[in-house]
DNA sequence: TTTCAGTTGTAAGATATTCTCAACTGTGAT
DNA sequence: ATCACAGTTGAGAATATCTTACAACTGAAA
């Protein structure tokens, strides 16, 4: 299995649904794919697009996200800065959580992983009957840098 | 030591900044007493204090949850339907978390309490020379009463 | 009581996101 | 290939949440 979704992915779970295969669909998706370890909003999106000469409406861009969200294929992410980010899921199932650590002072984000919370996972299914599909873990504090500033 | 924060506390902690002690920050606090286990919104909080023939002014609202934020009274938390939130922290230092678990049909909130992450904090610390003051975790699925709903 | 930094309310502004709708386009059936 | 149509797009309007500007007001220290 690929270590990254594909176009071809994109076509079989759009189908599954009866939505059709877009160009700006794949447009959308690609540029995820080209930017790796980013977390993009839809105003990131449509920049990078517009850069690579390959605009599309930005009503779109919204709805790309959405969509690509609902098909797991990106996982929305709110990092406190007033703007809804996206990024590639893994695609393999089970795999390591990648988790994120925020700096509460410049908004920085660094990404760790670790799968300590899936034993919960399961202890919360049986608790309260909940359908557990996903989680986010974030922790804030203030990154080294911004320490270092604080000092002088 | 009380089981929650009083209005003197943010008496307390407002002097130590020299902010004011101000009716409307009083009432805004008082909101959230009065509503334990509540997560609301700035919006949530002028309808209460609606209710209550007590309003106050909604710039005034916002101003005042951010403020309690930064005084650590109330903790502010998105539950991904477009707007902050806000809860009480606890107030005993090192005292359980609480994490939160979202029903992406319904939008229904659960709590429940655990320390897992604690021991993380400390190597993340570590680590990426990051000083941690908090951590957030998320639990995604599909609660019990819309899994039945969807059976049918 | 005085003084003034800090605070409030109102209204306007900024930003992110969603909606409306007419024109367009994949896709399955013929 | 072509047709038919459900689904999609783009543009702009609309909405929602939150922030800012500013003049009037007010706790609280002296």
């Amino acid at each position: 299995m690929a270590d990254t979704f594909t176009i071809h992915d994109l076509k079989r779970k759009l189908q599954e649904r009866q939505h059709k295969m877009t160009p700006q669909r794949q447009i959308v998706l690609q540029v995820f794919l080209d930017n790796p370890g980013e977390h993009l909003s839809a105003e990131d999106v449509r920049d990078l697009l517009k850069e690579s000469h390959s605009e599309i409406g930005l009503a779109t861009i919204y709805r790309s996200l959405e969509l690509l969200s609902e098909l797991s294929i990106l996982e929305k992410i709110e990092f406190g800065d007033g703007c809804a980010r996206y990024e590639v899921t893994n695609v393999q199932p089970n795999t390591h959580h990648h988790h994120h650590i925020i700096c509460e002072n410049c908004g920085k984000v660094i990404e760790f992983e670790d799968d300590l919370l899936e034993s919960l996972e399961d202890a919360i299914e049986k608790k309260f009957d909940f359908k557990i599909n996903n989680h986010q873990v974030k922790f804030f504090g203030i990154c080294k840098e911004c320490q270092e500033r604080a000092q002088n």
